[in-house]
DNA sequence: TCCTTATTTAGATATTTGTCTAACTATCTA
DNA sequence: TAGATAGTTAGACAAATATCTAAATAAGGA
């Protein structure tokens, strides 16, 4: 998990959008282009940097390719908010 | 809390540097300063970013500007991020 | 009031980012 | 194998970002 990467990817309300899309249930890259008012290329972009931040997963069936969220590094993230939370443990 | 100001601020490596010195004590934008291999009005950028995402307080003390955590923003990103991680209620 | 210290603001510049159009690749079906 | 559909890659470009140096502002002390 590189934080860099993570904070990069949701820093942007498009794909914090298909994140939130995707919380819903699997969707072709299509189906989630259809949901923005932007072209397939722009979002097949945004995609890529979900996935390189490893937020979301793909699977290609046929002529589709399905995207699904990876909760994990979700959880990762948490942790190291947790941590700086925390009142406790200063060190 | 303006989730895109908080995850663009965070997806600088420095930033989340000086969050974490912050996190073990409060401490003036020249000592802050002193712990990164950066001119001081880079990191006083860097530190104009955190307030305006609201990831820091500042307050001077005469000639000496204090800057703190404010960790209620932190918290909302957690339940922003708990909620997409949930199985249960997918709506 | 003048000098020093602390910090920010202004302006410049190189890099990164988000978006587009055009072209390419992959798969299915007739 | 040809055409249609789904999706990505390539290349261009404007806007945003991170950094620097130089200059400005604020406060304290002689």
């Amino acid at each position: 998990m590189t934080a860099t990467l993570v904070f990069k990817a949701l820093a942007d309300p498009t794909r914090r959008s298909i994140i939130e899309l995707l919380k819903k249930r699997d969707m072709t890259a299509g189906e989630i282009a259809e949901q923005f008012n932007m072209t397939k290329p722009s979002i097949s972009h945004h995609l890529q940097t979900l996935q390189t931040a490893e937020l979301v997963l793909s699977e290609r069936n046929g002529q589709h390719i399905i995207y699904s969220l990876n909760t994990t590094v979700f959880q990762d993230i948490m942790m190291w908010m947790m941590n700086i939370t925390g009142k406790e443990n200063k060190e």
